[in-house]
DNA sequence: TCTGGGGTCCTAGGACCC
DNA sequence: TCTGGGGTCCTAGGACCC
């Protein structure tokens, strides 16, 4: 037996109805379902809700008298509850293992040393202590490379002798061919809908058959990071935990209105709220953007689907939110048109450079230092919230019709003091 | 009436330069 | 009349992920 460095993903299940039923029990054995911002598709469904034949992605306007029908319990999503959850999940994952990628809301990659049976070990006891110090149900895949951790995570969900944790050092040779050959090759992480589609018109219809495909020939056909899909499914680790959460090299702020809007004074109203958030969140991470892209679009469900954009590049990389929401409004505005019905807007920010080099380079700059209006926002927002303050047309909330519908949101438990859990005494 | 949002990486192709 | 070739930078778009 080996004791190699093994790859862990821990993967909280169902992870946004795991949250809802933490502060609500009552939703404990029934069908669950999050939707997405607007109350528009299905995000997150718990087993229940799956076994009901619930899709993933479905919009829920189309299937809410049905579901509501068969006992079928709709949430709004509240981002603030669970990535609270997963930070503290994050933390406690962090006490088991000195080296951790946080890959998304309710996943980390983590090393674990051992032989395969003390690294299964580790994993069941990460698993009671999620259930009992969170009150999330995990499930652990572990295996040499991401990609087959990826694979025995799956495993560890839908073989339920496994109690969820599956670690593939605990196969022979021929038994690991045997769970590849009964993996569809679009299972297969990495592995999406085009890709497979062309990969089972070339006869490799599993993930054990793209395994032993000609390394040479997929990287020609399909490019590098097909090919090191390959390789990782051979056991060898191409893809490397990135521990340190780099800052984003992109940020976006976009979002769907719940009714159109039409008129040019409601999407200026809205660029300037979106630019102060975009804008905020790239002071959080202390950069700078050269480059700004924004667009307006009418529904791509209606006829006549337009989408305005425009790509605009700042004389000097900039945090402000006022410099930012003019150049928006001066690039944007003149394209948008009044008889159309909008339905999103977005804003992108690119191109960063570190706020501190830049103030560096800056020392011949002659012009006093400007009103800092960013920092100023950010103190107060911090302090008050996020609705406190803005700046121009942000900084008014009435009649704001076009804001996210979010009809069936529970309470932001661990974050918000007016919104703790009640617990009944019977 | 009602269809999410935020990322990453890679590649192709045009513009430009020498 | 004749009319190269290679390198780099930039951008848009594809594909994928959760």
């Amino acid at each position: 037996m080996s004791d190699l460095p093994s790859i862990a993903i821990v993967d909280a299940n169902n992870f946004y109805v795991s949250c809802e039923r933490i502060f609500d029990p009552r939703l404990e054995g029934k069908p669950v379902v999050v939707l997405s911002n607007n109350d528009g598709c299905v995000v997150a469904r718990s087993q229940e809700a799956k076994a009901l034949g619930i899709d993933m992605a479905s919009p829920w306007h189309s299937i809410a008298a049905e579901a509501t029908a068969q006992g079928v319990i709709a949430r709004s999503s509240n981002y603030e509850l669970y990535g609270d959850l997963s930070a503290r999940t994050v933390e406690l994952l962090g006490r088991y293992t000195s080296s951790q990628e946080v890959y998304s809301i309710d996943e980390s990659f983590i090393r674990l040393t051992g032989t395969p049976p003390q690294v299964s070990a580790i994993a069941r006891e990460i698993r009671i202590a999620t259930r009992k110090l969170i009150g999330l149900p995990v499930s652990i895949g572990i295996a040499p490379s991401k990609t087959l951790a990826k694979l025995a995570n799956r495993g560890s969900k839908t073989a339920p002798a496994l109690l969820g944790v599956c670690n593939l050092a605990a196969y022979s040779p021929a038994q690991l061919t045997s769970i590849l050959q009964s993996v569809e090759v679009g299972q297969v992480w990495g592995i999406g809908g085009r890709t497979a589609k062309k990969l089972i018109g070339l006869g490799v219809y599993t993930a054990a058959a793209l395994r032993d495909a000609d390394a040479a020939g997929i990287r020609r056909r399909f490019g590098v990071v097909q090919e090191r899909v390959v390789q990782e499914l051979r056991g060898i680790d191409c893809l490397p935990l990135e521990e340190v959460h780099a800052d984003r090299e992109q940020i976006q702020f976009s979002r769907s209105f719940a009714i159109p809007i039409s008129t040019v004074p409601e999407l200026q109203e809205v660029l300037s709220v979106y630019t102060q958030r975009a804008s905020a969140r790239l002071r959080r991470q202390n950069s700078l953007a050269r480059l700004m892209r924004c667009y307006a679009s009418t529904s791509p469900f209606q006829d006549e689907h337009v989408t305005h954009a425009v790509s605009l590049a700042f004389p000097d990389p900039t945090d402000d939110p006022v410099v930012i929401y003019r150049a928006a409004l001066t690039a944007l505005g003149p394209q948008l048109q009044a008889h159309r019905q909008y339905v999103r807007v977005g804003v992108s920010l690119h191109e960063f450079s570190s706020r501190d080099t830049h103030a560096a380079l800056d020392i011949f700059d002659t012009n006093p230092a400007p009103f800092a209006a960013g920092d100023v926002l950010d103190s107060i927002t911090a302090k008050y919230g996020q609705e406190t303050l803005g700046l121009g047309l942000a900084g008014f909330k009435s009649n704001r019709a076009w804001t996210m519908r979010r009809n069936m949101v529970s309470p932001r438990a661990t974050t918000h003091w007016d919104e703790l859990a009640t617990v009944f005494a019977h």
